[in-house]
DNA sequence: TCCAACCAATAGAGCGCTCTAACGCAGGAC
DNA sequence: GTCCTGCGTTAGAGCGCTCTATTGGTTGGA
């Protein structure tokens, strides 16, 4: 009864304890014989090693933990993919956790992954204040994505939105375009930067920026589209939009009143989520290298569980212009 | 140095570290004076106590593991939710992990889980074969959420997917619809059982069934409305997709051949993805209990960890259908 | 007054593993 | 023959916690 331990396998193969923890971590110091013996012990008893003993008595941890605020964004997704991948090519084990966008259920959330005294630790657009942040730094490696910080115990993997707007903008001007309007996300993660972006990239134009309150959601995009409509103004040729949903918001309104995208108005939108891809919706978007923000991220927290690296690092990736079906030329 | 043990909360508060622990545990056997020391050297401290180490003396873990084989699929991340909130409810942590849909991956997911010593694990839509669900359902309690089983000593949780495809037949009939065609989900998960429901329902109604080849995918979606038009037969006046994807794709194929969804051909989607409830999009679909489906796999495992039950457990959720913009009365 | 009963608190073993130090043994140098 | 070196192997302590058994102190009933 219950699962076999490193001892049965050492009684099984004939040797001690000690050289089938060797084994199991692959060290040279076994001759052949021995390894056989004991692989051979361990295969027959359906042995695996028990993780938790083991980073208890090594004092040192091979898992690394991740944190994600939103498990229904598909952004967080490709990014977990990119950790996953650099995380498990070093040897190291990822685990998940959600924090439910809500500070918290995610604080509660890093407690729980600390409490497995992981390597390290990546938090996924945490919404919790900087000083929670601070203090799991305190007792981890932490690295944030889609998350600035200025603390210098934490490092940061970021898109520049700012760049990224202004990719938006550069291409519609490309196009024609002169009257551009911003959706503006509110509140939401790094919103303030693609405004800033946006008006930075209008001003170089030399053209007249207009920010239009909105959120990251489509049913805000499609309000901000309803209130610019009232305005009684002539409409823009063109949407930056704050993201991807809040584009196809605004796009739906835009049609609802009968007018055309890309025909009437053009609309690009950010992140380049699977929703932009759909050949339904085939958004012009920007795209943000997620997969390799993840890799970027544990990468990050391996030099530091290594001790090559004790300065903050601060990411910040080059965005890209993925052009699809909502933008052209404008019309008039 | 180092993380804070309960040895130094036990010095700290003048006791011995088997009353910190008891205190830690919640016990009530301890003095509400001494609890208070302890708890107030705890945080001073900032003693957390350590989860690895807890588990391995108690040999009765409180976490809860569960592997979702795709995490960019939205579907699970609501299940996730549901295995959350039952999970914690019980004072049980949860932790994930993934699969990438690959079947050597998700069985290293799942020893990775394992090598926790979880007090049960859930396998969200795994691909695995049923030996490897067999060999982890023998080293904890092991639950199954969108992929059915035989096996005795796992339990599953899904989605009656032939009531489901049910529903969309049973709505289009109702709207006047007797063409009514079925795009197949291919080897993709429920497919089977979801072409089972659709093709009985039609039979009940006295209907003759079609079923078109397809996939879980918008493209796939397209490419089989494009083959049904190569038919050269009438078109049917109403479709019931495979998933949302499927029938966001064949929507846009229809659109593209300037046939108008609802007015010529009303679809209906399977799941109720996010994407389904997109203004742009307002799919009329098959909404599965994702919440209750999490919350339910969670209490099979507990049911098993505290012994209540050892035989097998198989529910079928009952799904509803979410009437939006995608069907309506035939022209025809 | 005494002992049983109860309670808060503790000592100490042990969970499954890693790691340091030490061991025995071979071979080579002196 | 002795000493050293190097290598494969092992004993044993200890990681941070839980749990059983036990202690000492109070209480209440006979």
């Amino acid at each position: 009864m219950g699962r076999p331990t490193m001892e049965d396998v050492a009684a099984r193969a004939g040797v001690s304890r000690a050289l089938v923890s060797l084994v199991m971590r692959g060290s040279p110091k076994v001759s052949e014989q021995r390894r056989q013996a004991v692989l051979l012990a361990a295969e027959e008893l359906g042995y695996s090693p028990h993780a938790m003993a083991r980073s208890l008595a090594s004092a040192t941890s091979t898992v690394l933990g991740a944190m994600v605020s939103d498990l229904h964004n598909a952004f967080f997704a490709e990014v977990v993919e990119g950790l996953e991948a650099a995380a498990s090519a070093e040897g190291f084990d990822l685990i998940l956790n959600t924090g439910g966008r809500s500070p918290s259920r995610e604080r509660r959330a890093v407690d729980s992954l600390l409490s497995f005294r992981p390597a390290g630790i990546a938090l996924l657009g945490p919404v919790v204040p900087a000083s929670t942040i601070a203090s799991a730094a305190a007792q981890a490696p932490t690295v944030l994505v889609s998350r600035a910080s200025r603390l210098s115990t934490v490092d940061t993997v970021n898109d520049d939105g700012e760049a990224g707007s202004g990719l938006a903008v550069d291409h519609l001007v490309q196009l024609g375009h002169r009257a551009i309007a911003h959706l503006d996300g509110g509140n939401g993660s790094q919103s303030s930067l693609r405004r800033k972006g946006y008006v930075a990239a209008m001003q170089r134009n030399g053209l007249q920026p207009l920010v239009i309150a909105s959120e990251y959601t489509d049913t805000a995009g499609a309000k901000a589209i309803r209130a610019l409509l009232e305005r009684g103004e002539p409409l823009p040729t063109a949407i930056v939009a704050a993201n991807d949903f809040n584009a196809v918001g605004a796009i739906s309104a835009l049609e609802d009143t009968g007018l055309r995208v890309p025909d009437d108005v053009s609309v690009v939108g950010y992140d380049n989520t699977s929703l932009a891809a759909l050949r339904h919706v085939s958004l012009t978007t920007v795209d943000q290298p997620r997969n390799e923000m993840g890799r970027l991220a544990a990468e990050a927290l391996l030099e530091r569980v290594r001790g090559q690296r004790s300065e903050a690092m601060h990411r910040w990736l080059h965005p890209s212009l993925v052009v699809r079906a909502t933008t052209s030329p404008p019309s008039r």
